[in-house]
RNA sequence: CGGGGAGUACCUCAGUCUGGUAGAGGGGCGCCUUUGGGAGGCGCAGGUCGCAGGUUCGAAUCCUGUCUCCCCGACCA
């Protein structure tokens, strides 16, 4: 490939939206240009690193014996509705809906779970034809609330998205440990390094899920892990211990205390030194939405624990939680917010307790009323013992469930999603099969997704320098770059050696770029390759006349050696096959 | 949706407070010079100042409305 042939002008300068490395140095080598918020063109550099992608996600799928299809991305409300997600889609705004020229109300698919039951319940019909894994590599549409950080975020993304379908529930644990290798394999062979951790399922719903995360200090997620016990949880649904247990303290009657203005457990910290945080339980109210009513929630916590939104949703079987406004705080405490507490609540706010809160004895706590706070408070003596639950979040130096580790919270970027959905699909949409023996049976699905062009940031994020970005040689957009330091027939010995260069690398299945462009300075030249971080590079330079190159690493730009063009060449074949890249021979066509 | 900020050339931005000829740097084009780490000189092109109203002799600048973009929170590959 001749770079003179890109239509691309690199910038010097970052965009001044760019809040990440991968952003920034996408739009200014351009890979990348924004359309809309949350929706980007894809230079040519960048679909050839996405087609990488690609191609490793199709070889690995298909080994494991997963078959490739397309579904539709304009889709009919209908199916939504029959699986019962088209208010929840709706209300949350992810959906990109609208109606057509009949009236009929359509979406552009966030996903396929629907489409996918109503293909099988018509194609799947005996015991024989499983199990059977489909998937598909395409354009996936979600109106997010705050697309981010370029293609970490956008609201029209490529996504591999699989779904396998079983006879029974064990065959859905088969299919689904398969697949999870089969998500090793593609992040290990994108040269990603990452994290598999226990996930909530979210909308999408089903018991067990996964999530693979590259880890990255600008993940957008937080994730809890022990190196000691091999531990790994999002932060959503870690579970954990809590290592320091509240004072035992003598039983005192309950008493009233005037606090003024203290709103906050730092506040009372200051008026009562002698209670620890361990000895406050605050209570936090939540407007819940469940799918037929709205109500108000009180979460009981302790003083040095923070509610968990999504466990709490979980556990209320809720649509959303939020926290309430000011004026349903006043409404049901009769109080300024800052002061509530679990007694004297009306009965229409449902009280949960967090198990933090488990032998929390003679504790402090909102009086319901302003500027007064409750202090001796004792379960089972001055209000009931609370419905427990596990609702808090998880802290950096809690310890692992099992008590034998200590928690480090870490980020991540989400680039894999892996989950047992059960029979929730296949139930609510009538997708069943014949069995060995005669009856209808509900087909077990697990579904799974890669975020495709989310690999491409993320492989940045985490290969990357002051210069630019720096390829992982299985998805860099050119295995080689060959930079011809005077071209456009200022040095006929440059010239000649960087197309013999070029030719015989393509010869070779070995795909390459070569910088042929015409004046443009040795300075520029450097600056663009370094930008552009293909792995292999080769400097055809002053030592061209004596068939010598230089050859050295993106990973090292140190490290340069001046050797034969064809030993260099040899090294990049070599560096090719043992990354699985070696591509199909190409002969050059004149232009 | 709530809270904060910004829309001026392809990019990064000044100019807006205090109304009066549309600016700089980078990038692009031409010529000269230079050629192993974003070289130098001369010249050229490129802008309905987001949009719509209003105030005014006169609006990028003041007023009203509106759209878009970015950041902080709830979503997720």
């Amino acid at each position: 490939m001749y770079q003179s042939h890109l239509p691309v002008t690199t910038l010097r300068e970052e965009p001044a939206d760019a809040e990440v490395p991968s952003h920034a140095l996408m739009a200014r080598a351009g890979f990348l240009q924004k359309l809309v918020s949350g929706v980007y063109v894809y230079g040519p550099m960048l679909w050839r690193v996405i087609r990488r992608i690609e191609t490793i996600v199709r070889e690995e799928h298909d080994r494991a014996g997963c078959v490739e299809m397309l579904m539709p991305a304009l889709q009919p409300m209908e199916l939504w509705v029959e699986s019962g997600r088209w208010d929840r889609y709706v209300q949350d705004g992810i959906l990109f809906h609208f109606r057509d020229r009949k009236g009929s109300e359509m979406c552009l698919g966030p996903t396929h779970e629907e489409v996918v039951t109503d293909y099988a319940r018509r194609m799947i019909q005996s015991w024989r034809q499983l199990p059977v894994t489909v998937y598909q590599i395409q354009t996936k549409f979600r109106d997010e609330i705050r697309p981010r950080f370029g293609l970490m975020r956008g609201r029209e993304f490529l996504m591999k998205d699989a779904y396998s379908f079983d006879a029974d529930e064990e065959g859905m644990r088969e299919s689904y440990s398969r697949m999870r290798e089969v998500y090793k394999n593609v992040f290990h062979r994108c040269g990603l390094r990452f994290t598999i951790v226990h996930a909530d399922s979210g909308s999408i719903g089903g018991s067990t899920s996964e999530e693979f995360m590259v880890d990255a200090v600008t993940g957008e997620d937080a994730i809890a892990v022990c190196e000691e016990t091999g531990y790994s949880a999002n932060v959503e649904t870690a579970r954990f211990r809590i290592p320091n247990p509240p004072p035992e303290v003598e039983e005192r009657p309950m008493r009233r205390e005037a606090t003024p203005g203290a709103k906050s457990c730092e506040q009372l910290r200051e008026l009562f030194p002698e209670v620890p945080l361990e000895q406050m339980v605050k209570t936090v109210l939540y407007h819940v939405t469940w799918p037929d009513r709205e109500g108000l929630v009180a979460v009981l916590i302790r003083g040095d624990r923070e509610v968990n939104e999504v466990k709490l949703a979980n556990h209320l079987l809720a649509l959303k939680v939020e926290l309430a406004d000011e004026d349903e705080i006043r409404r049901v405490t009769g109080a300024e917010p800052g002061f509530a507490g679990p007694i004297g609540l009306p009965e229409e706010v449902r009280v949960v307790a967090d198990g933090s809160v488990q032998g929390v004895c003679g504790f402090l706590c909102g009086a319901n009323v302003t500027d007064e706070h409750l202090l001796d408070v004792w379960f089972g003596r001055d209000l009931p013992e609370p419905e427990i639950a596990d609702l808090g979040m998880v802290q950096e130096g809690d310890l692992t469930p099992d008590g034998k580790g200590v928690i480090r919270i870490t980020r991540g970027i989400e680039v894999g999603h892996v989950f047992q959905l059960g029979t929730k699909y296949s139930d609510a949409m009538n997708a069943v099969y014949t069995s060995r023996n005669g009856h209808q049976r509900p087909l077990w699905m697990g579904c799974y997704g890669i975020g495709v062009s989310r690999i491409a940031a993320a492989a940045i994020e985490q290969n990357h320098d002051e210069h630019g970005m720096i390829w992982p040689l299985p998805i860099a957009p050119y295995a080689v770059h060959v930079v011809e330091l005077k071209s456009g027939g200022k040095d006929p010995a440059e010239d000649l050696l960087a197309s013999r260069i070029h030719d015989e690398l393509e010869a070779r299945g070995v795909d390459v770029l070569w910088d042929d462009r015409g004046n443009v300075s040795p300075g520029v030249k450097f600056k663009d390759a370094d930008l552009i971080g293909i792995p292999l590079r080769i400097v055809v330079g002053r030592d061209a006349h004596e068939g010598k190159v230089e050859w050295s690493l993106r990973t090292d730009p140190r490290d340069k050696e001046t050797i034969p063009w064809e030993e260099a060449v040899e090294r990049a074949v070599a560096a090719c096959r043992e990354a699985g890249r070696l591509g199909a021979p190409r002969t050059p066509v004149p232009v």
